[in-house]
DNA sequence: CGTTTGTTTGAAGATGATCAACGTAAGTGG
DNA sequence: CCACTTACGTTGATCATCTTCAAACAAACG
């Protein structure tokens, strides 16, 4: 974890964001100025769930796992971010980290410093709003996995992940590269890596082929009926 | 649904809420300007996920569920209100409702006019604070039952619930009375009624007591240790 | 009182977790 | 480039937990 510099293509990401996209450069610029980058190994703990943070962290590239810890020391991923995404708002907010966050693979991230946020979002009603949007955004992605828990089968969760990554065109096979290893999968869905297994093996009856991270998807819309 | 007048006791109620306590009676009064009053029957349906409203929604008594609707037509709560609480909140920034909202029991409701707020929130920085703050909150209890789900068993998540409405004080044991019907508590937990039934009965052994709708708790660590 | 609604209990079945073993892919170093 | 090693993924078998359906029971309400 030793701190670098800010590249131009890290700006294309700040700026690409959905938090970001909206808000004019000058404003990007005003949020980014003191903001400290981190170099993160795979398994490397960002910080514990209870800690106090104030700031917001951004996931320049990488992967991070948000999760909770059960008395009997088993994990429960909350939520998974990639590239361009903003997590740990928030402990900002409720002063202490609701979930611990760890790399799931080697990830550098920005932290933007809560103080100044906050005395920004105060400032700018752009800034609030982009926020505010943000945190909708974030509530209804874990209503969803909530939802998806507790309506959902294992092959339906991942059937229904998969469908998240089809295009909504009108092709009905596809085929696209999982962006992790399938044991993250298994946890952002909830499930034991041999059950994610076990639903793949399930959803090969409805045409899907999984060769190492490669997902082929041959008809769409048996996976809607699963 | 019919509409009424604001009484002084549900102002009382906005101005005790976790969402205007911080706002100046100033603000509090613009917001409530024109604020539509509806009363529901149980089991009147509020809104349909999907639905496009522009509304939020404020609890002055009753018990608001709201929940998701699988293709079987199984339904899973994704969160249940009582009196004093804000939902809906992401259906104004999203556009769309995000799940379905009934009533657990005869409800009486505040529409507060979607459009309104956002202006308001746009003039007013404490406005905009008070909305951040609101989500924070939210997401952490939507988190909460996502990780609940994920590492407790029927008998833990009731525990956990129950030491929630225990007081942190010296006390060992404590009684209280259920706020909602346990098919509601049931549902609000993930459980079916007859788990959390079984759940309560398991929980006898660690000095819990049920009768109708009082609990009694002998040993509060013996539920921790649960 | 009797009817309706909510809760409990029982028995069966489904689903996913866990543990152990095996297979396979990916590095590593000679 | 090949053998070795290690991490990841799959498969099988077993077990615990929860759901579901059915029936008994209790409480609330007319």
């Amino acid at each position: 974890m030793e701190t670098l510099q800010l590249t131009s293509s890290d700006r294309t990401t700040f700026l690409g964001s959905r938090f970001f996209v909206r808000l004019p450069r000058s404003t990007v610029d005003a949020i980014l100025e003191d903001t400290r980058l981190s170099t993160y190994e795979e398994h490397d703990v960002l910080f514990h769930q209870g800690d106090s943070i104030d700031d917001v962290f951004f996931l320049l590239s990488g992967l991070i796992r948000l999760y909770r810890v059960g008395k009997d020391g088993r994990e429960a991923d909350v939520a998974v971010f990639s590239k361009g995404e903003m997590f740990a708002e928030n402990a900002m907010c409720l002063g202490r980290a609701t979930a611990s966050a760890e790399a799931a693979e080697a990830s550098i991230v920005a932290r933007i410093d809560g103080a100044k946020l906050r005395q920004l979002a105060a400032a700018d009603a752009d800034v609030a709003q982009a926020f505010i949007e943000h945190l909708c955004h974030r509530g209804k992605m874990t209503e969803d996995l909530l939802a998806q828990d507790r309506l959902l089968t294992a092959p339906q969760r991942v059937a229904s992940y998969l469908l998240g990554h089809c295009p909504n065109g009108t092709a009905t096979s596809f085929s696209f590269r999982l962006p992790f290893q399938k044991s993250v999968l298994a946890g952002k869905l909830g499930l034991a890596p041999e059950a994610l297994s076990r639903a793949f093996s399930t959803l090969r009856q409805s045409g899907v082929t999984v060769k190492g991270r490669m997902i082929e998807i041959h008809d769409r819309h048996a996976l809607e009926r699963f």
